[in-house]
DNA sequence: ATTATATATTGCAATATTACGATAATAGAG
DNA sequence: CTCTATTATCGTAATATTGCAATATATAAT
């Protein structure tokens, strides 16, 4: 046992759960709120700035990449991580349609 | 290591990823999504509904009420668990401002 | 080509989460 | 009180996540 019963659950609840869960981690939190503050964003900054070691922010913006809320250019010898806008609504409106749906019959 | 170093992040950092973290898994989003179709919201239907164990549902509903998202009254020889609205809006409100503020600077 | 800088990946240890059987606790029915 | 039904807790096994050092990869500068 210790594995998640996926297959039992709708893909919608999957999805929904996925993204809570990778906004689910203070440095990933920080690494949004950072990025957004400022005009650059390369790697390096994050690692000064939230005190993880760079191994682990990079592991950070991998897993935030993967649900498309960032993507990365190569700009000269490091990487602009910038979030997708596009994504970043698209998923904001998801997890608002959940909130909204799902708030009946309270006793 | 392994452990999270929560002691590095803002308490808004912590308490907005664990609020994301409790919503993180596919079972929670399944019991908040079920309760919210029923007039009543016993544990056992919940065992029935989504295939779970018994011990693992109850130990999903303890995580829900641990933020407040779920009040539980005892009602004859069952409980009766529901959304507590008001902290339902509460936290959708906390997340949509993080949504919200974190969504400047896009290359 | 060599060096320096920036980011990604790998491998591993520590901790956390998920799931369930067994058992405890609680309350109503008989 | 005893039995049954319902939910909570405990103990444990399996898997996942977190974090970092070491290493690999890639690009720019010299």
């Amino acid at each position: 046992m210790g594995i998640t019963k996926s297959q039992i659950f709708t893909k919608q609840q999957n999805d929904l759960a996925q993204f809570f869960k990778v906004l689910g981690h203070p440095a990933r939190v920080a690494i949004l709120q950072y990025i957004s503050e400022q005009n650059s964003c390369i790697c390096n900054d994050l690692v000064e700035e939230i005190g993880l070691a760079q191994a682990t922010i990079s592991q950070h913006l991998k897993e935030l990449k993967s649900i498309g809320l960032l993507k990365g250019e190569i700009e000269g010898k490091s990487m602009c991580y910038c979030i997708n806008i596009d994504r970043w609504n698209d998923i904001q409106n998801h997890l608002n349609s959940f909130f909204n749906n799902t708030k009946q019959n309270c006793c």
